[in-house]
DNA sequence: CGCGTCTTTGATGCAAGTCAATCGCCGTGG
DNA sequence: CCACGGCGATTGACTTGCATCAAAGACGCG
């Protein structure tokens, strides 16, 4: 399904997000200019790595989850976008060819501009800066995600995730995971059965889990494991 | 240990390179105008991750090896690279900050130049450009690695590694490793015992190693092993 | 020739994937 | 309102992959 344009309020939340924060407001508000919003279903094929792919993406809404297909059909994620960034810019610079595959994580909506249209625009420094920008943030991402995996355990992992959401300077706190467990699942690189066990160790940590809601009882228990307990 | 300047034959491979490949030839050779060249042994720490980085690097001769050191020292590889690849160029852009720690991995002479010239000269949509490419292929080298290491066994990655040496439609060839097998085991997220062991199960595939030479007598039986066999 | 370093091989242990069964939750339809 | 069916999450048993430790072998170098 496809409306035509652009909310107020997701105008005015992809300006402030990571690509066009930098940018002067009037050349933000021109590339928006020609966007288109489509909304999809969980599980959504946006599309498939190798395609050809003539547009670039921002998620207004939901959760994209980049991933490749193996030769025997496993998976493998590659980001989990919540809502504000960006997608398929480096397959408008790598002959419109995508490096992976993007499906809706949950029911999402996303803007979509003509590649090309963005692609001339280039030529402006400003532009040129905030995909500069973005594409160093993103390989910086793709790094940690592989020095985690190569470096750490998978209960370490989550351990070092469930801090990556604890507000600085608390020590006991709660937050919701904002998805479900089968792709924080992926997103760390385990199996489900891999996070559940995961979970039920570090109980002993002082972790509740209880749906999506996580409780912390202690900061300092969990660094413990963090760092190979 | 510093030379003063770069030799012909270095300079003109730095402006066959990728980041310089698609520069007009003038701006290359300015850039290059201000670069100072230095000699490193095998081992020699370039910059250690998290240390101020306030210049960029290209690699004339050798191999500079990037990773991050976890908290229990042990040690991931992000990237190895060889002749005429750029590094700490998202240093530049992420406030000088370096992102990982780089060594030589081999005996290597290094160019480097101070990142504040270059950052002014983002300016020029031509060096702005350069860089998106240059980003967006190393984003795309990242992610590679990751999906490898997330989708395939080892023995697998080992296979890959030998078929993506292999010159297309060869079906029976032989090269040699460009470095030690430390390092490759390193750079497939390997220990090198894990690595020698590979080797010897692709022995019934039909690939003899003996020293940095690796022989390979049929393609086919090493993608079989290739795609999970 | 002898020493150190890289490499290989063997034995062992842990991490995590897989398969299968169960449980809990939620929405649907009777 | 309750019974049912479906799906995600959990748990258990098992298997595989790989790191680790230790020792022996190969190689290069002074």
């Amino acid at each position: 399904m496809r409306t035509l344009r652009l909310t107020l309020n997701d105008r005015t939340m992809l300006l402030g997000s990571r690509f066009f924060v930098g940018l002067p407001r009037s050349t933000g508000e021109a590339i928006l200019e020609d966007v288109t919003v489509s909304t999809h279903k969980e599980r959504d094929l946006l599309f498939h790595q190798d395609e050809n792919v003539d547009e670039v993406f921002w998620v207004l809404s939901g959760l994209i989850r980049l991933y490749r297909v193996g030769k025997d059909g496993r998976e493998a994620d590659l980001a989990i976008l919540p809502m504000g960034e960006m997608f398929a810019e480096s397959a408008m610079f790598l002959g419109h060819r995508a490096t992976a595959s993007a499906q809706a994580a949950q029911a999402s909506i996303v803007a979509r501009l003509d590649s090309r249209k963005l692609r001339h625009l280039v030529s402006d420094p400003d532009v040129a800066q905030a995909f500069i920008n973005l594409l160093c943030h993103r390989a910086k991402m793709t790094e940690d995600i592989l020095a985690q995996d190569r470096l750490l355990t998978g209960i370490q992992r989550v351990a070092s995730y469930i801090l990556s959401q604890c507000p600085a300077g608390s020590t006991n706190f709660s937050f919701r995971l904002p998805f479900q467990k089968n792709v924080l699942a992926g997103k760390l690189g385990l199996a489900p059965e891999g996070l559940s066990r995961a979970f039920s160790t570090l109980r002993q940590a002082g972790v509740t889990v209880n749906g999506k809601t996580i409780e912390i009882r202690d900061r300092h228990a969990l660094e413990q494991f963090q760092c190979g307990g």
